[in-house]
DNA sequence: CCATATAGGTCAATATGGTTGACCTAATTA
DNA sequence: TAATTAGGTCAACCATATTGACCTATATGG
């Protein structure tokens, strides 16, 4: 095996681990609420796009509307999201975090920030713009994050 | 919010696109096998270190060895892996890939290989180095990626 | 105004992936 | 010989997801 190789096993490999070490705090930490990791998942993508419809949703996540459904309604039933009946459109529902959502959701993605911005700032130069580099390309092609780049443009123009 | 707060919640989000898109070809190829990821990260764990035994591969992949034994037992069943008593000690079983094994594994890590090579190249530069630094920092505390590194360098010294 | 389409909800069946606890055999070691 | 270790297996449980089918409410186009 060349050299070449031996390095992108290498780079499979920490794929596996990297992914594993940057969901483990806020898996540890949504434990104690009874909700797991597509429960965090919803909470960070409303917090990005408040008011998001339940289609939109299920698009950047890439799930269907069933998997969506109970972990929307445990969310509702804990008191972290609430469902409001769009005005332009009463079939849409859109949801939007609790002052007790909110706080979750930036507890937990501050875990992340932190363990990132560590890192990114440890190694200096420009270790930061190169992985989100390589992390937007391979993320280019997803239909969910296509959706999501629409989605905060929209909410932009608000 | 700030710019290096959004720049963070875009990591966030490039982390889940990116790992789903990285995991997205090999899970389509396997799916003819009749296996999962499971088996996937079982195969080319095994091709890393040939001979590994049980015990050290449930505790590189983090799961319990009743994770492990059924998609082991599969990878028995379609050709894929042999499972060999140890001489130095019989209790232990060693795992290697057959000649099978090693074509499917290869297959897999090709596409994967192929994949992240083609966005290192087109970026350029030390993409690579840097996009490697990061995920090592994040592997660091993977007791699973200790271990293997400690099987890995035992291999090289045999 | 009616037919059709859309957003969302729900039930059921099915599969996969994982956990912990308990208990077993065989082999090794103190 | 007793205790430990590697590995296997059974059971109960829980979570994550799928597809298919069917429902209501609302909106829209002819």
């Amino acid at each position: 095996m060349n050299e070449e190789e031996q390095k992108l096993n290498e780079v499979l490999m920490l794929f596996y681990f990297g992914y594993r070490t940057f969901t483990e705090k806020p898996d540890q930490m949504i434990e104690k609420y009874g909700i797991q990791r597509v429960h965090h998942r919803i909470l960070f993508f409303i917090a990005r796009i408040p008011g998001i419809t339940v289609n939109d949703l299920l698009s950047i996540i890439e799930v269907s509307k069933q998997a969506l459904n109970a972990p929307l309604r445990q969310l509702y039933e804990k008191g972290l999201i609430t469902m409001v009946q769009a005005d332009y459109d009463k079939r849409y529902k859109q949801l939007y975090l609790t002052e007790k959502g909110k706080l979750l959701e930036s507890e937990l993605s501050h875990v992340q920030h932190e363990q990132m911005k560590n890192i990114f700032t440890s190694l200096g130069g420009n270790h930061q713009e190169a992985w989100i580099d390589v992390m937007k390309e391979l993320s280019r092609v997803r239909p969910g994050q296509k959706q999501f780049q629409a989605l905060l443009k929209e909410n932009l123009e608000k």
